[in-house]
DNA sequence: TTAAAAATTTTACGCGCGTAATAAAAATTG
DNA sequence: CAATTTTTATTACGCGCGTAAAATTTTTAA
């Protein structure tokens, strides 16, 4: 390693002996440039650190390898899960995965459009704040490049959409409570700032009244994403106010529940459903840490696999072929019921 | 709000009959410009949606107002949570925060150095993966820019470096066990991935020689950041095996505790500081789901909003005066036990 | 009102790289 | 070996904006 820095394309190209032009070509693909060049610029490479500008590569560029990634609440680690998977999928395609998070903030949500388009990226999977969302200039931005939803539809952007079938996930959920116990009461935030929190509160009022059964819904107060905090807090309440000592509760989302359980561990109550349990606990979404509550939540999971490997794959689609198939309609991968020891 | 659409500055010029240099000005500082040229530029931009591009913007400047923030792994509740924190400070002084995860890989952790470098940053604030950096490539590219350090000192570094007190902390986390139960033995990964492991160890066989007690520790395999299913396992093998069935355990982190709680509830073993508890168990970092376990968890925490604060502070004192002070010493803030239920 | 100061416009070049067109060199074909 | 094809070098311009210098306009001070 040669201690002369190399600070742009220009110099390496006189280190090197290859002409720029040549240069370029070879960072923009190794193998589109002859054998034996290929070999002098990794020589080359070997001696001096370079590497190329990544912003200034997509200045002038027709196309870029850039596929931006923009979640939500990225300090909620379901959606770092989730990002993850899909960096690496993107990555596993030789694209160049950038990461946003809108902290749950619809103005960051389009700041970090914005930051994406100055990139000008080959593609967007936008996993939108939902109701918070600012749709008129989420939509007007994302209409400059092929973008793909996962995980919360926004109906009237008319992209595609690939996510979770939060219907059919309650659905079995609540089937399942039902025929193994008490039906359950709803635990929800009156103003969720998650998304789908609404289709899964009609999705749970449908479904009791297929069963013949009396919907019951409690809805708490609380707008951050602190839902752990809230399901605590509220959760402590509803038990001793409202006198919730007994019976099947379910969860719009794990976080509350995990909140819950804290609530229901301190005050005494024994959540499962075995004998000599007061309560049974059922969540949504099999939150990374719902395996490790006490008990073990039961939930429902996402199919976080088939979304992260269909989201990418039809942004793909999208980037080859941006006239064919229907690039509106919307996939969704049923939930699956996992069975732990709180209900 | 026009329809037409403005793609650069230069069309910005035209239709709001500023010059593109005063506009750039105007970009930079807003109060750099006259009061009725201000007037007419907003004017302006309330018709037209135009926003330069950033990363064009950066291209040929002196200095920049984007600082990077890396942390090791953002899916970590506690780095979401110092992240955000730090970003807010940032953005407070009127700086762009660009926030990086090296999601526990020391390749990833050089990349994100480059691609920080490529938007000339004015400054970084780096917490290092630690001993699985790649300390030559992390320092070569951080001599490139101001970087303070925070969370985990690379000292061969030779930066400022802004952290938690691991030696302190553990210390009045071991005294408090000490004087109100049993001594506790030390639960540990054999090849910690995360920083300041190391540290915590020998602080806890140093205060327990302090107090005249033999050290006792268990390290367990695993390498990867799954920290609760680590603690959780482990703890499971641990309890049937070796039979823990009683005294106190002392957690490197809360995640790892996190774990063994749920292993702990499972197999019936009561936790706490009452009698009829057969455990009690403490963790380090006031993890922020740390106070829903069951029990809550005792631990320490970090003074966050001093780390976060004196970062950001002293990343400020270099940006504005390059030489002065000593800019490689380092600053610790103590740890503050944090009494729940668990021990 | 006039001179001085301040702000703006014009002009021009730079950042680091993409990309097109043409000329030159190298590799392949027969 | 010459003729053809493929690859590289040269040259030149573009991306969107920063920035410097000189010319012009506007504002402020006197």
């Amino acid at each position: 390693m040669s201690d002369t820095t190399i600070k742009n394309m220009e110099e390496f190209a006189v280190v090197s002996g290859i002409s720029r032009p040549t240069l370029s070509k070879y960072f923009n693909d190794p193998e589109s440039v002859r054998q034996s060049t290929k070999a002098k610029i990794e020589a080359a490479l070997e001696l001096y650190a370079y590497r190329p500008n990544m912003y200034a590569m997509n200045q002038n560029r027709r196309s870029t390898r850039n596929i931006g990634i923009i979640v939500p609440f990225l300090a909620d680690p379901f959606f770092a899960e989730i990002a993850r998977n899909i960096e690496n999928l993107v990555i596993n395609e030789g694209y160049r995965p950038i990461l946003l998070s809108s902290h749950g903030d619809p103005r960051q949500e389009v700041e970090n459009l914005i930051s994406l388009r100055d990139i000008k990226p080959a593609g967007v999977l936008l996993a939108p704040l939902g109701r918070a969302s600012n749709i008129a200039e989420v939509g007007e931005l994302c209409s400059e490049f092929p973008t793909v939803l996962f995980d919360c539809n926004i109906e009237s952007l008319n992209h595609a959409f690939v996510g979770h079938n939060n219907t059919q996930a309650t659905d079995i959920m609540v089937e399942y409570l039902v025929r193994t116990g008490e039906p359950p009461i709803y635990f929800e935030m009156k103003k969720p700032p998650n998304p789908n929190a609404n289709k899964r509160r009609l999705s749970y009022v449908n479904s009791m009244e297929r069963h013949g059964l009396e919907p019951s819904i409690f809805s708490v107060d609380g707008e951050s994403w602190n839902f752990e905090e809230i399901g605590y807090s509220r959760g402590k309440e509803l038990i001793s106010s409202k006198g919730i000592t007994n019976g099947t509760v379910l969860f719009t989302n794990d976080r509350l529940a995990i909140g819950f359980l804290a609530a229901a561990y301190e005050m005494g109550l024994r959540v499962g459903r075995g004998n000599g349990c007061a309560l049974r606990v059922a969540g949504h979404d099999n939150h990374p840490y719902s395996r490790f509550t006490c008990p073990a939540l039961t939930t429902v999971s996402h199919d976080y696999d088939a979304i992260s490997r269909t989201s990418v794959t039809r942004l793909f689609d999208l980037l080859e072929n941006r006239e064919g198939g229907d690039s509106t309609d919307e996939q969704l991968f049923p939930g699956k019921l996992i069975m732990r020891d709180s209900a």
